[in-house]
DNA sequence: CGTGTGTACCACATGAAGCGGTACACATAG
DNA sequence: CTATGTGTACCGCTTCATGTGGTACACACG
């Protein structure tokens, strides 16, 4: 479910409930965290993205700007967007409990969906060896197109 | 964290992101989910819950109208809302993918928190723990204040 | 009949999201 | 130096979801 070549890249639907400033943003997350984005690795710049995706330039700016307040990508201005090199989430145990409220929420639909905690449990496991694999699978050495910081 | 008595009830912040009516939604399900609202009880009336939270019927209205969809309360004209008897729910298999979806976002939030696989893992275990515990401690066999369908 | 129920409208206000355009400060290459 | 590319900051505008306030209807029940 590639674009082209490697993992590329960003998906936005204009269509989606979610506002798309927020998809880029997940979809930079993402990527990072498949390691097909790497720390130094130089993102499109913000008119570049914004052809790309055929989107106002204000709409990406707002993307890279909340990426930069998560400590998820460094700006230099004049030079262009990087991937943070020492990454430091802000607000880590805030964004704990929230992932502890997102888990109880999943044990509320479990329940509506009439799934036992063993069948969540293996969901679980499901999702995360599927991650797993697909991380060993897409993760490049280095070398993208672009520059490194 | 209770209310009054019993683990009464609906929560809602008009300041919260996540629109009102959908709050209530999730109060409700939160309620079903935990067994403090069981099959057959009776909900506040459109009118007595919009005057609870101070917010307008209509609010309401569209918050019960969301559940009905998901079959998690019946409505019967004239009577009232119940919570549904022997529970359908819609699109099961669609909504099992968004629960794995969920799981993917959570993987990538722990990334970027740096919390390994076994922490993530562990964090699973203790949410569902909590979860087992409260709900043995909250349900009441019935008898409410509401008669029953 | 009168009251309580869910429901269906309507007009209106508010705010977020997105667009289109312009402009500024900075860095780098020429 | 200039020219270009970078992020950023505005402005006005449209669109849409949310929420409000009000009114009205069909139904159930005592």
């Amino acid at each position: 479910m590639t674009d082209r070549g490697m993992g590329m890249w960003i998906h936005v639907d204009p269509r989606s409930p979610v506002p798309m400033y927020q998809q880029i943003v997940e979809s930079v997350k993402a990527n990072v965290a498949k390691g097909i984005l790497n720390p130094g690795d130089k993102l499109q710049s913000v008119r570049e993205l914004s052809v790309e995706l055929a989107i106002n330039h204000n709409t990406v700016a707002k993307a890279y700007r909340e990426l930069e307040r998560e400590n998820v990508i460094e700006v230099i201005r004049g030079r262009g967007t990087f991937i943070t090199l020492q990454p430091t989430a802000p607000n880590a145990e805030q964004r704990r409990e929230e992932m502890r409220e997102t888990i109880r929420k999943l044990l509320i639909e479990a329940h509506h969906l009439r799934m036992s905690h063993e069948e969540l449990w293996q969901m679980f496991h499901q999702v995360m060896e599927e991650w797993r694999l697909s991380r060993e699978t897409e993760a490049p050495e280095s070398t993208e197109e672009g520059e490194k910081l």
